[in-house]
DNA sequence: GCAAGGTC
């Protein structure tokens, strides 16, 4: 028999697919993830009779993630968070579901597609499909496309099977890409800045940054600063009232006539006119007309409307509407939430889901009188449409729900079938009159048809009986009075601000309410009594602080680019990798000026929390001063970055350390390096970036510009020799002889310790005999060898304790008094340590903290995937803990940039000899050549310069 | 400890 694996994008909603298709006939089974069953049946698919199994996913299954170290916060400048790579991860919770699938595919001939019929739901259909596949390669896969879980719907979907699209896969991945990057550099920059900028006030603020949240502050604030520049007026008024009983049935009637001029902001000048109209003084009418009025009902809801209703008429909050919506649905009380849409199509059989609600006891009548009207159930139509869903409408009956979810399929049920029945009608009288030289006015209403406002209670159109007035007719009034009142601009309420959201693209209508619930819990933004939106010192400072900068990070723009380019990608108009390399380009340009102009969000912000601590540069940000990845490692493949030794010199350095200790290290006539966006063509393995150098005039030759780019990966001759030149101090005007005589230069060789030298010498930098010293200044380290290099000036700045080197291939184990070593310094010309991390006596428990106390043993309690593992922390109370941890389990010193960092220097491969040697394997030892490789052919042998293939 | 998007 032919099995067929269907999925769907939740459980309820394979529950009830399955319900449809088996005609409640069906076994369940339990999956490896006890939310997400499995269903089986047997139905007529793909044209024979199949066993199906349906089971579903929670949503997405995958999520993006950086890979390795650059998860930590602190592991790299998180300007590189827009260059190093990002991989999709099986979400924690979600391996199970996995699993399941892993094994349910196995046995199936097909695979069917059953998630929502959305930009994310294709996302997910191809995670689905890309697990099913790495099992089962050919298997042939379908996309069930349906808007709601009805029996039409559903079978209809069956009967029509159809292929996932990629192009709409493709939007999302670019969307999920852009946000985790964009996100986090912001986020990690701004926390990191302001928590040491304000450290009384924000120095465990998690202070974030998203292309969602943040344009909604943004709305918060704008309206918060235009009632701030309002100017409240006083203003001043004039009404009459007049009370009659024409007829004793009727009673006494009263009519109160307001100003044609409506109000004045002068008080003197409303008095003078008042003065005028104060009893006893007779009143004429001058006109009284009649026309016809009508109330429009409701237009087709979508689901911005169905938050707004909610919000306004029931008071329940757009995350709890939606959340109630979509259990709603998922049951088959109303059709799918989320949904642009608020025109039915023309086909749309209305008749049958009116029908549906004839036996209710609140509006079966109504719905009744509708199928009866002429002309049937006539929706009004608004203009939107997402060409994928309906407007949100009841599909079925739902008389045993409680609660609020009773009040939303009523709300949904109510407007629904109002929308469909006709405006309500009604006649206006409106009777002006004259009085001390002033017209006032008054109009009455008297309802004709109630039509859709008999089952729409959330509307009032209350009819106002006025008495009968004639032109002509004179009457002294009852009261002539003058009022006061004060003109205001009022905040946003939640409803306002989903327009807004709405209005600018911000979010989905699944997610509006999840965003304000952030800006909420950010400390962003608060609520008044009245439960509107009025903007924290933080949300003000942070948007204040990035329109200094000029920037419209707090705009809705940005993203609503982002979104028109998702929706040209759908539609194939443009091309996946051209919009995120775009996008991430253009952030990556922002965020490099933001950091520039961060002094401008430390002023802001001092406005709302006080004096601002002066932060260097961009060092508050990453200790370890990192920067976007150069190339991918020749060793390993992990990244390999710049990073600036605590000296000014710099080295290209592998992100896999110290698994991998693959460097290498600039000469000191690099005075700035920073990477370039353009790739080399000629290095391997690609990409490898070239570099924007800065050298020392006076340290290379003339010939050789001192600005440039330039490629260091090996492939340029020029480079290799002039940095070489550098290193050993060529003086300007000494042009280096071309391809001539001279050995060839070589890259500065690192440091080789010589197993076959009789004195095990280290070599320093510049490939020359290190020379051995003693520590004389007082200290704890008087006495102490090390290595340096032997040059009196012009010498490299290499640098090595000499008992260090005795195990060289061993991370060495730093003294015990190691705490001291920052700030006592026996070298005269360098530090003995670069403090990055907090130091510790690796590998012995009793680890000190950066208070400089022993650290404490604790035991990660919370689930997740450390549960149980051992850490170190600050003994102190949390208040005033340093901030120190530390894995029990952790490669010593793996995170410590100190001296260590200089020993392992004689692992160092040259750049024109990465090879893919594995690492800690001893090197072939001392200062032989290889036979060079050329830079075009790759090709051993010769150089680009005499490449036979040039 | 970051995002937004699914979902429980």
């Amino acid at each position: 028999v032919f099995k067929v694996l269907n999925v769907a994008e939740k459980n309820d909603a394979a529950k009830r697919i399955s319900d449809i298709l088996s005609g409640h006939q069906y076994q369940v089974r339990n999956g490896l993830s006890r939310f997400n069953k499995i269903y089986e049946f047997n139905y007529y698919m793909l044209g024979q009779n199949c066993s199906i199994s349906f089971t579903s996913l929670s949503g997405h299954l995958l999520n993006y993630d950086f890979t390795g170290i650059y998860r930590k916060w602190y592991s790299c400048h998180p300007l590189s968070l827009f260059d190093v790579a990002v991989e999709k991860n099986v979400t924690e919770n979600m391996v199970d579901i996995k699993r399941t699938l892993e094994r349910e595919v196995r046995n199936s001939q097909a695979l069917v597609i059953w998630t929502d019929c959305d930009r994310e739901g294709e996302n997910i259909g191809f995670e689905i499909i890309n697990i099913c596949r790495n099992i089962k390669s050919n298997i042939p896969v379908y996309r069930a496309r349906f808007s709601e879980i009805t029996d039409r719907s559903i079978k209809s979907a069956c009967n029509n099977l159809q292929q996932p699209d990629q192009r709409v896969s493709d939007a999302v991945d670019v969307r999920q890409e852009l946000d985790l990057r964009i996100g986090a550099a912001f986020t990690r920059f701004q926390t990191l800045r302001l928590q040491k900028v304000f450290p009384n006030t924000l120095a465990d603020k998690l202070i974030s940054y998203g292309s969602c949240q943040f344009p909604t502050l943004g709305f918060v604030v704008e309206r918060y600063k235009a009632r701030e520049q309002f100017q409240p007026e006083d203003f001043w008024k004039i009404e009459v009232v007049h009370t009659i009983t024409q007829n004793e049935a009727d009673g006494p009637i009263t009519s109160t006539f307001s100003w044609k001029r409506n109000r004045l902001f002068n008080e003197l000048a409303c008095q003078v006119l008042y003065a005028n109209c104060e009893t006893p003084v007779v009143a004429t009418v001058t006109n009284v007309s009649s026309r016809p009025r009508s109330r429009w009902r409701p237009l087709a809801m979508d689901t911005v409307e169905l938050e707004k209703l909610a919000s306004r008429k029931l008071r329940i909050n757009a995350k709890e509407t939606m959340k109630i919506a979509e259990s709603l649905y998922t049951q088959g009380y109303i059709s799918y939430p989320r949904t642009e849409t608020n025109s039915f199509p023309k086909d749309f059989n209305l008749e049958r889901l009116v029908q549906e609600q004839t036996s209710h006891p609140d509006w079966g009548g109504f719905a009744s009188r509708l199928l009866g009207l002429n002309g049937g159930p006539q929706p009004r139509n608004g203009h939107k449409s997402d060409q994928a869903h309906p407007p949100i409408h009841p599909t079925k009956a739902a008389p045993h729900l409680t609660g609020n979810n009773a009040r939303i399929y009523e709300l949904i049920t109510r407007h629904f079938l109002a929308c469909c029945h006709r405006d309500a009608k009604g006649q206006e009288t409106s009777v002006e009159i004259e009085v001390g030289g002033e017209s006032f006015s008054v109009q009455g209403l008297m309802i004709i048809e109630r039509n859709y406002l008999e089952v729409y209670h959330y509307d009032r159109w209350n009819g106002k009986i006025i008495a009968v007035y004639e032109i002509g007719d004179q009457f002294e009034p009852t009261d002539v009075r003058m009022t006061s009142g004060r003109t205001t601009a009022p905040l946003l309420t939640e409803a306002d601000l989903i327009s807004l959201m709405d209005k600018h693209g911000i979010g989905t209508d699944a997610t509006h309410a999840e965003h304000i619930e952030t800006i909420k819990q950010r400390m962003y933004v608060g609520l008044t009594n009245d439960q509107r939106f009025l903007p924290g010192e933080l949300g003000m400072g942070l948007v204040e602080g990035y329109d200094l900068m000029g920037y419209a990070m707090s705009r809705p723009e940005l993203r609503a680019e982002l979104e028109a380019d998702l929706r040209r990608i759908c539609d194939g108009t443009a091309n996946k990798n051209d919009v995120l390399q775009r996008h991430i380009s253009t952030y990556r340009s922002v965020f490099q000026e933001a950091i520039q102009k961060a002094d401008k969000l430390d002023e802001a912000l001092s406005a709302y929390f006080g004096d601002a601590t002066r932060v260097e540069g961009s060092n508050l940000l990453n200790p370890s001063g990192a920067s976007p990845p150069v190339r991918p490692c020749p060793r390993c493949g992990k990244d390999m970055i710049l990073k600036k030794k605590r000296d000014g010199g710099f080295m290209l350095s592998c992100t896999g350390y110290p698994n991998c200790r693959n460097a290498l290290f600039l000469p000191s006539s690099v005075l700035d390096i920073t990477v370039d966006s353009s790739v080399c063509p000629n290095c391997q393995p690609s990409p490898v970036h070239q570099v924007n150098v800065k050298l020392n005039p006076r340290s290379i030759p003339a010939y050789f510009s001192s600005d440039q780019i330039i490629c260091i990966g090996g492939c340029d001759d020029d480079v290799t020799n002039v940095l070489v030149l550098g290193s050993r101090g060529a003086r300007p005007g000494t042009a280096a002889p071309r391809g001539g005589t001279r050995e060839k230069r070589k890259m500065p060789t690192p440091a080789h310790p010589h197993p076959h030298s009789n004195e095990n010498t280290p070599m320093c930098n510049c490939s020359e005999m290190a020379v051995v010293l003693t520590v004389r200044r007082e200290g704890p380290n008087t006495g102490r060898q090390f290595y340096k290099c032997s040059k009196q000036s012009g010498g490299c700045d290499f640098f090595l304790w000499a008992d260090d080197r005795q195990s060289p291939r061993q991370p060495a184990t730093p003294p015990t008094s190691f705490s001291n070593h920052s700030t006592e310094n026996t070298n005269p010309k360098k530090p003995c340590v670069i403090i990055f991390r907090p130091q510790q006596n690796a590998g012995s428990g009793d680890r000190m903290c950066k208070c400089n106390i022993q650290a404490v043993q604790r035991t990660v309690q919370k689930d997740g995937p450390n549960k149980g593992r051992v850490f170190y922390t600050c003994d102190k109370p949390r208040a005033e803990q340093c901030g120190f941890f530390e894995w029990e389990d952790a490669v010593p010193g793996s995170l410590v940039f100190g001296r260590h960092n200089t020993t392992p220097s004689y692992r160092l491969a040259q750049p024109s000899q990465y090879n893919t040697q594995q690492p800690n394997q001893p090197r072939p030892a001392g200062r032989s050549r290889k036979a060079p490789t050329c830079g075009l052919c790759r090709e051993v042998g010769h150089t680009r310069r005499s490449c036979p293939n040039r």
